[in-house]
DNA sequence: TCAAATGTTTGATC
DNA sequence: GGATCAAACATTTG
């Protein structure tokens, strides 16, 4: 479900009303969500208070008086706040003003605790929404890997998913198998400037709610309805009227227009 | 019944 | 070491 415009959503929202807070007791019930022991994780989380709440790439991560809480969504994950619980209901924070439950129908995502922020959030790359283009530029020159499988790498450069990597791609008319390091200067600084307006577009429109994604409120975000190619496969291209071709790149649904995104 | 789904990891292979 | 690819994880939906 959730890409980086999703999970800033989703800690824009929380931040406010979960900084300060106090987590009285959690209950876990997926061994595969959390990998930690579902009771160790609960004991070690009881009794702590949320300092901060931020986003880093895809992750969430709470920094606790003593500690860190480190939420990653997967593909379905949800975090309620004051939500009704369901069968998919994988973790229940009581807090001492409110609940905050954590929903995940296909268990991809991962509730940990560490002391430290954790090895898999210190080794990803550089954010997407912030990264300078000089060093975005850098980063492509340095592999050659076929540009949608670059952006989607999270160790080179966190945040981006399939949605977002499609939309930004067509709008800076790249083929998405392009090799990284044969992008010149300009269609490098055409890529990062469009990289950056679909994700600030996308967050002012609360994310894409495709299927599954929901904020903290169950509220649905709107960006689905600017999307020129993601899920658009055979309906005309909304620049020339050529049809959306999806072809399989990265081993993921990967869309685009043939005709304005030259191989 | 088959394919696909907002993600990541792991192992094999080149 | 890089990069690609397939498979796996678990479940729903069209």
């Amino acid at each position: 479900m959730p890409e980086l415009p999703e999970v800033e959503t989703i800690v824009r929202s929380l931040a406010p009303r979960l900084t300060g807070r106090r987590i009285l007791s959690a209950i876990f019930s997926s061994k595969l969500v959390t990998r930690g022991g579902l009771k160790k994780v609960a004991a070690r989380l009881a009794g702590k208070t949320i300092l901060s709440l931020k986003r880093h790439g895809k992750h969430i991560v709470f920094q606790l008086d003593s500690g860190v809480l480190t939420i990653h969504l997967g593909m379905t994950g949800k975090l309620l706040l004051d939500g009704a619980a369901t069968p998919y209901t994988r973790g229940i924070f009581r807090l001492d003003r409110s609940t905050l439950l954590y929903d995940d129908v296909r268990q991809f995502g991962r509730i940990d605790f560490s002391e430290q922020l954790p090895e898999r959030v210190e080794r990803l790359g550089p954010d997407a929404l912030v990264i300078e283009f000089d060093q975005f530029y850098a980063l492509l020159k340095a592999r050659k890997a076929r540009i949608k499988s670059l952006l989607l790498n999270q160790s080179v450069l966190s945040g981006m998913g399939n949605i977002y990597t499609d939309e930004a791609l067509f709008r800076a008319r790249i083929h998405p198998t392009t090799n990284s390091g044969r992008l010149g200067r300009v269609r490098a600084q055409n890529l990062h400037r469009a990289m950056v307006e679909v994700l600030t577009i996308a967050i002012a429109s609360k994310g894409s709610s495709i299927s599954d994604y929901v904020d903290a409120d169950g509220a649905s975000g709107s960006f689905q309805l600017q999307h020129l190619v993601y899920g658009r496969a055979d309906q005309p291209c909304s620049k020339c009227g050529t049809p959306i071709r999806r072809i399989v790149v990265a081993q993921r649904g990967t869309h685009y227009c043939p005709r304005c995104q030259r191989a």
